[in-house]
DNA sequence: AAACTATTTTAGGCTAATCTAAATTATTTT
DNA sequence: AAAATAATTTAGATTAGCCTAAAATAGTTT
C-alpha cells in the first residue's frame, strides 16, 4: 500500500532502469519527477525502509523484487486505462496519458481485472507498449528504432519511445500510426534523416529526431 | 481546483444539506467524514477563504453558489462512474460506491463528457439517484419512502436512501431491485413493518428499517 | 439569572511531501 | 596527489491535513 507519491517514484524508477539498468541516480530521478534531489534522497530512505528499493548511498537506486512487482502493477493499470480511453472513449493517442496518470492510482484489483476483460485482454497500449499481466509478467519485444534500419529494409510501425503530444500528433498527421508498413528508401548521411515509403505508396522525409523514436517490427522476424 | 480533501468536504456538505437545509453543524460533518470536529473547523476556514462555503461561527455551514456547483460536479462524476462500473463492468450495485469514491476525483472535464456519451447519457445512477448535467442542473424526483405508503397503494421501486453494501445486498436477495412493482398489503401498527406484494406475485414482509430506505415512484403520478 | 452541559473553536503538535542552503562524498582535472 | 567540480546527502523550514487538550460560546436546566 504505497502512497500515490511512492507509486510515482516506483514507476519512474522502473522506466529509468530500462535505460540505466544498474542504477538510477538521484539527479536523474529528481529531473524526471520535477522535484529537487534533496526530496528524492528523503523518499528513497522511506522506500528502502519499506524494502521497495535498494539504495546505495551516493551511487544510485534499483528496485527490489517487491518494488518491481509494484511498479509493474501501476504500469499495468496505466496502460489498461489508456486502452480504455482510446478504444472506448475515442481519445487520440496523444490525449490519453495525462488522464491515465490519474486513473492508474485508483486502488482496486477487481476493477482492473474487469477492465482487462471488458477490453478483451489487450496485449499492448495505444503507443504499442506491452501491458503486464496480473502476475507482473511483461513481454519484451525486439522492435528496433527506425533510425537503425538501412536502405530497402521494411517493417511495421509498432511503437514509440517518445510520448509527448506534439510528437504523437506529428506522427498522426503524417500517417505514421501503429500498424503502418514502412520501407527505408534512403538514409542521408549528413544529418541521419531518412526517406521512407509508407504503405508502399507515398514517400516521406523524416528527421533523425523522428526516426530514432519510432519502433519498427521488422518483416520476417 | 479544490484538493481531493476539499472535494470530499463539499460533497459531504451538499448531501447533509439535503437533510438540514439551513446549515450543517461541525459535529455532523466531522462524524460524516470520520474526522475530529477541530479538523473540520480548520478546513471550513479554508473553504470560506476560497468562497466555497459560508460559515457562521458556532452555527453551521452552507454552500455558496460556487461551492454547490463544485459539489454537483463531483456528484456527477461519482454517479457516472457508478453507471460505468455497473453497466459496463458488471459490478453489483453494492460494489460500485467505493471505487466511484476514488474515480470521482480524476480531473478532466473532457473525460466526463465522453464517459457520459459512452454510457448513453444516463439520467440516474445504479441506486436511482439523479445525475446532474454538465451545467450542474439536477432533477429532483418526488419519490416517497415506502414506509409512508398505505394499504393498497402501489408503485415502482425507484431509489434508496441507504447505500451500504449490506442493505443493498439484502434488497437484491429479496428481489427488491430498481424497477420492480410493489403493492402495500398491510402495515402493522405496532412496529411499522409492512407486508408488500412484489410484481403482483410474492408477498414479503419488510421491517420499518427497510421500508423507510426504499423510494417509491407512485403509479399515476 | 446563574449554573451547567454540549458544541465549537483555538492553541499547539505531528507526519508526509516538498523546499533551500549547507555539508559531505565522489569524480574529474590539473 | 591535490585541487576543483559535480553530485548527493543532511539540516532546517514550510504546507496540508490531521490530532489532543484547553478555552470559548451557545443552549438548557435549575
Ligand atoms: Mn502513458
Ligand atoms: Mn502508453
Ligand atoms: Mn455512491
Ligand atoms: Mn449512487
Amino acid at each position: 500500500m504505497p502512497s500515490l507519491t511512492a507509486e510515482n517514484y516506483l514507476k519512474t524508477i522502473y522506466h529509468l532502469l530500462e535505460q540505466e539498468p544498474d542504477g538510477v541516480t538521484t539527479n536523474t530521478l529528481a529531473a524526471s519527477l520535477s522535484i529537487k534531489p534533496a526530496t528524492v534522497t528523503d523518499m528513497l530512505r522511506k522506500l528502502s525502509t519499506d524494502k521497495l528499493v535498494k539504495h546505495e548511498k551516493y551511487y544510485g537506486v534499483t528496485l527490489t523484487d517487491k518494488g518491481r512487482k509494484t511498479a509493474l502493477e501501476i504500469i499495468r493499470r496505466h496502460r489498461l486505462w489508456e486502452v480504455f480511453l482510446a478504444q472506448k472513449l475515442q481519445f487520440a493517442w496523444d490525449e490519453v496519458h495525462d488522464m491515465a496518470e490519474q486513473l492508474e492510482h485508483v486502488q482496486s484489483d477487481e476493477l482492473i481485472e474487469r477492465l482487462d476483460k471488458f477490453l478483451g485482454y489487450p496485449k499492448t497500449d495505444p503507443h504499442g507498449d506491452p501491458i503486464p499481466d496480473k502476475r507482473g509478467k511483461i513481454s519484451i519485444h525486439d522492435f528496433k528504432p527506425l533510425c537503425v534500419l538501412t536502405q530497402k529494409q521494411t517493417g511495421v510501425i509498432s511503437g514509440v519511445t517518445e510520448h509527448s503530444p506534439s510528437f504523437l500528433q506529428y506522427l498522426e498527421k503524417n500517417g505514421l500510426s501503429l500498424g503502418n508498413e514502412i520501407e527505408v528508401m534512403e538514409v542521408h548521411a549528413f544529418d541521419m534523416s531518412a526517406d521512407v515509403k509508407l504503405n508502399q505508396k507515398k514517400v516521406i522525409h523524416l528527421s533523425y529526431d523522428v526516426t530514432k523514436n519510432i519502433l519498427i517490427k521488422q518483416h520476417g522476424k
